[in-house]
DNA sequence: TAATGTGAACGCCTTCACAGCA
DNA sequence: TGCTGTGAAGGCGTTCACATTA
């Protein structure tokens, strides 16, 4: 079980292999109290069965040989991993329909976050609730996300409200951005020796223009 | 221009290169009707110059050299590569916050994509309006789809019903997906030689579970 | 015997370095 | 002279193939 250490040497983990743990943690907490062995993970999550033993492997060996992996332990496992065994306290930014849905869908499948606190500049807002999360103004946001111990921020904003709010964040402390407005977040590295905050894009307009490419009937001679 | 051909000789386009076009695409359209160099397009979208110019020249040569790119002609380009010089037809199911967020940010930033067609199950939402298009039941989706000749589906709904829901629109024709749902879809190549759907999840769940990995405090030993 | 854990091969993408051209 | 276009080098991640072990 190990608790706080860093897994055997400590190589650097792909990038790639973080984004897919969170299937396999969906996959196992479906199977719960199940064996499975990497095919039937594979299955499940879409992926080669090589792939899902070698990004396990990356942090120790969890799997019995000619057996499998033990389905529960495997989860928590994963879920130390990915810092869900405790609680990630999130600030959400904009009370509007796409910052509903989220605080609703948070609130409704993830025991592991918290969306501690809501900002809106909408003063008809504030008060209400949002999943059992009130609305609450703008004016002292950077105390506020300090005194509650906010870890990191979700933007649903206006595109140009979205850089000047993540670096006046970033300044006090939060250390994750989970950003929704088509812009490129550019926050100063920490003066102490922190790592930089980490920046997760979701673009819409990416992921439209990209399937209007893929959905071309293109009429490649398929040489 | 060139229109309907294949650039040069057909080479692989690699999808990485396909997913920054958007961003390329944005920055020129920022700085309409000047001239920009491979580091200027750098600078604007976060990518290195030698990426700039390598994604591009996958195209063709829009460039001259010791100057640079014509932002006008290079938008332009750039739109017709994505297939965005004609109107992508979109449907949007689901009718929700997400939906409602969805459909509204769409139409309100992009021209080149149209929600032609809204569904919900819930009668109380028929009728009504969403950005200019009316929602209506799913009861005859499938045939409404195929009359308006719709090329990408945006799925926001609960998650059980995403994957019945793709593979009837599969069938019916939509070639694009844009799913909302944490959930895995599965969808049949089809029985004429047609390539597959093209299938983009959008996984909040995976962003915020590898977000929280990130924000965690490794206390690396830094060797 | 069955399925894991892992070095090696492979392929894709990025970065480097520079030739080529306005 | 300055910036593009591009072969070559390098790095990263996936796939392969198999030795390993319950």
């Amino acid at each position: 079980m190990a608790k706080g250490m860093l897994p055997r040497t400590a190589r650097r983990i792909p990038d790639a292999t973080i984004r897919r743990l969170p299937a396999y943690l969906r996959a196992l907490e479906a199977e719960a109290g199940q064996r499975l062995t990497s095919a039937a993970l594979g299955v499940l999550t879409g992926f080669s069965s090589e792939q899902v033993r070698k990004d396990l492997a990356y942090f120790g060996a969890f799997g019995t040989r000619g057996v499998g992996y033990p389905a529960q332990e495997l989860a928590s496992e994963i879920r130390h991993i990915l810092g869900l065994d405790h609680e990630l306290k999130a600030a959400l930014f904009g009370a509007g329909h796409l910052g509903t849905a989220l605080a609703r869908y948070v609130a409704a499948t993830h025991r592991d976050v918290r969306i501690v606190a809501i900002f809106d500049p909408d003063p008809q807002k504030h008060g209400t609730e949002i999943a059992g999360t009130v609305v609450e103004s703008l004016a002292h946001f950077e105390t506020e996300v300090q005194r509650l111990g906010v870890a990191v921020a979700i933007l649903a904003v206006p595109d140009a409200a979205a850089q000047p709010l993540a670096q006046r964040l970033a300044a006090a402390g939060v250390r994750g951005f989970l950003n929704f407005a088509p812009v490129m977040l550019t926050l100063p590295a920490p003066a102490d020796g922190s790592p930089p905050a980490a920046v997760h894009n979701i673009d819409l307009s990416i992921e439209l223009q990209t399937l209007a490419y893929f959905v071309q009937v293109h009429e490649t001679a398929q040489v």
